[in-house]
DNA sequence: AAATATCTACGATGATTTTCGTAAATGCAA
DNA sequence: TTGCATTTACGAAAATCATCGTAGATATTT
């Protein structure tokens, strides 16, 4: 259990290795050169030190170095949600919320799966 | 429409002033105070810049300088929100309003009132 | 008026984060 | 084997952010 903070740039490397599993630093680049445009060595010093920090496990047993997120995807969103509710919403989860539905296109399954958690989260109260 | 991007700092300045309307240094710098621990020309100095970056108006007729946001709450929020969609929940805004739910208290009356957010937001579409 | 308090201006420093160049090691292909 | 491509290691620069000290200006108090 880490209690270190990803910064931005290791949060969007983070997403990659959640969704993808055990990765290379080139998988990492490759996806990351989609949206954004830094050199390779950028990311790799950034796994790096992703791995000195704990945040990251690594498989150097071949040339091509493995790299594994060792923290959770809801860990590391928790943190983070806590944190930007305080700063941005003033600690109001319902505004966030409200805002959140407002400006992003959700289906109504969805919505619907939101009603449904709302539901359940109700009685259980 | 000034496209800068707050940093935390500054957000947490902005909050101040979004909730007091105009303000002196003094102003944001005790109420900052009450949870941080910075000195008054820490507080100074970031209110400086964003008057530079233009994320603050500034009324400098009298000694003491009356600050307040030049770019509405709305709309900073907005803005952090979609980045923090972005690089947090891979864009998905339904997951980050299901876990901003799960993690916080919220009251009955909060959950009606975004259950009703959603019936409206439901019929709209 | 003199002392005191408060405020702004501004530069400098330190911390953190991001970026990249270069060298050395490793594997692959001609 | 020789050369080329890919990778890691590492240091250092660049960029950004937060912090504060000090000086000078302006008000307030005694």
């Amino acid at each position: 259990m880490s209690d270190v903070k990803p910064t931005e740039s290791e949060l969007e490397i983070l997403q990659v290795m959640w969704a993808k599993g055990e990765c290379t630093v080139r998988d990492v680049h490759d996806e990351l050169s989609k949206n954004k445009d830094a050199g390779y060595t950028t990311t790799l010093k950034l796994m790096q030190i992703m791995h000195e920090k704990g945040l990251v496990s690594r498989d150097t047993s071949s040339k091509t170095h493995l790299y594994k997120a060792a923290i959770t995807r809801e860990d590391a969103q928790k943190t983070a949600l806590d944190k930007f509710i305080a700063t941005v919403y003033s600690g109001s989860a319902s505004d966030l919320v409200m805002q959140a539905l407002g400006q992003h296109k959700t289906s109504k399954e969805e919505i619907d799966a939101i009603k449904k958690y709302l539901d359940q989260f109700e009685n259980k109260q």
